[in-house]
DNA sequence: ACCTGAACACCGTTCAAGT
DNA sequence: ACCTGAACACCGTTCAAGT
């Protein structure tokens, strides 16, 4: 390759890239578009670079080290999220804290769809990156703002599980699910396929196995926030029981 | 190393552990106790290969690659399932399904609790493994023998998720849970805070975060069973108007 | 202050070769 | 039939060195 090759490269692709200097913001970017691109298994520290331009060790100058950039393209979903969502505020109270805490929680859902890799990601993350806390924070808002107490807050967080952030972890398609086979299967899982054979000829486009559409999301989702409901009326009446006698209590909650 | 000393290593515990040969069955086995003595990052070809005393390129000959491993090693869990609860078998019809699918789904935790490593992993895996199947099969079977459609039990096992093998996902505990920044992170997640202060004045043991102990996976498990049973019971309902004309139709479920 | 080259200790996997 | 040695194409990360 000539000196003058060479030089033209440069002022092309590689220099275009590197006008703007690394930073971590441009490192976690590159990351998530990576990601988007290729699959959360080309996100490696090399391939990484590479799209930026850059040597891979100099990435370890902006970042300390490859669970910080997986810690990092996670808070910048959420960030993603709370433009998605108009922010993370919550009014004090809200009698429609139910609707209100399903448009937020399908808000993250449509985020999540764009970004594949960020569920099964995030589930493998230990502790809370400011921006995820800071949507876990309003989810707890929201849930207040609907009169539960703390303790009923608590289980509904559990019980929410991953679904409070728009997805549920979902087995794959089985992949043998050629239409030839299902008497094969009925021999091993006979309920399973029975199941299937029903569901499936009421929806022809469904997978075998498990599927992750829109709607079996929103009847789990459902079936949790009517539950909590339920629960938080069964609250709202032990208070009034409670305090018979007088006026009203201050906070009636917990 | 002379000659002589090797010899007394080999009489000793190389060939002790090579004494039975290499098997897919005893690759899988030793996979499982290198996850659960060393973690699941532990598990490579190399180390599982050392931990039987074999070269790494052996395990090749009985297993395709590390895929194949790791499929073995969930479906070798659904195995221990099955001992725990006795069978998957499952009768016609069981009035008391919900208690039944109760008590298998927290069969299944308990094996899952020995094995920190598998959900994880099980959420990884696209495809359902043998043995895998079959547990789902008999949950399927399980809420057939209580009556719900095949159009209810599969808006079940979505509603279910995870919670069905026994287990929820759930976020890391935050390591800065140190008592004095109360204060500072109820500045930032201040709903949060607020929530934990009083889950912790509740149950001083219980970690920052959240938390998978038996109860809140319990509390989660029968919101939704319960949230089925009032869709069954509507579902019944519905066959009950619909059949007032004649005799019971022979099979009143979808 | 920011980036790099060479090197290290690992991976999973192949392929031809040993017994 | 079963196991191995050497090699390949990757990883993440260090450390001293360049500008």
């Amino acid at each position: 390759m000539t000196r003058g090759r060479r030089a033209t490269m440069t002022s092309t692709t590689q220099q275009a890239r590197r006008r703007t200097p690394l930073s971590r913001e441009r490192v976690l970017r590159a990351a998530v578009d990576l990601a988007d691109t290729a699959g959360i298994d080309a996100l490696t520290v090399r391939r990484l670079a590479e799209s930026l331009g850059v040597e891979a060790m100099s990435l370890y100058y902006h970042v300390p080290n490859k669970e910080a950039i997986l810690d990092g393209i996670v808070d910048l979903v959420f960030t993603e999220i709370e433009g998605e969502v108009g922010g993370f505020q919550v009014p004090e109270t809200d009698a429609a804290w139910h609707d209100a805490l399903r448009v937020r929680i399908l808000g993250a859902r449509r985020v999540m769809l764009r970004h594949p890799w960020a569920p099964a990601l995030l589930d493998s993350r230990t502790g809370l990156a400011p921006t995820t806390a800071r949507y876990v924070d309003s989810v707890v808002g929201t849930l207040r703002s609907g009169g539960l107490s703390y303790d009923l807050i608590h289980h509904a967080m559990h019980a929410l599980g991953s679904r409070m952030f728009g997805f549920s972890q979902e087995l794959g398609e089985d992949d043998d699910s050629g239409d030839a086979d299902l008497a094969q299967l009925a021999a091993m899982v006979p309920h399973l396929a029975a199941m299937l054979a029903v569901v499936r000829h009421d929806d022809p486009d469904s997978t075998l196995g498990w599927c992750d559409d829109q709607y079996e999301f929103e009847f789990g989702l459902d079936l949790i926030l009517d539950g909590l409901a339920r629960k938080r009326a069964l609250e709202a009446q032990a208070d009034a029981a409670t305090s018979t006698a007088g006026t009203a209590a201050e906070d009636p909650r917990d």
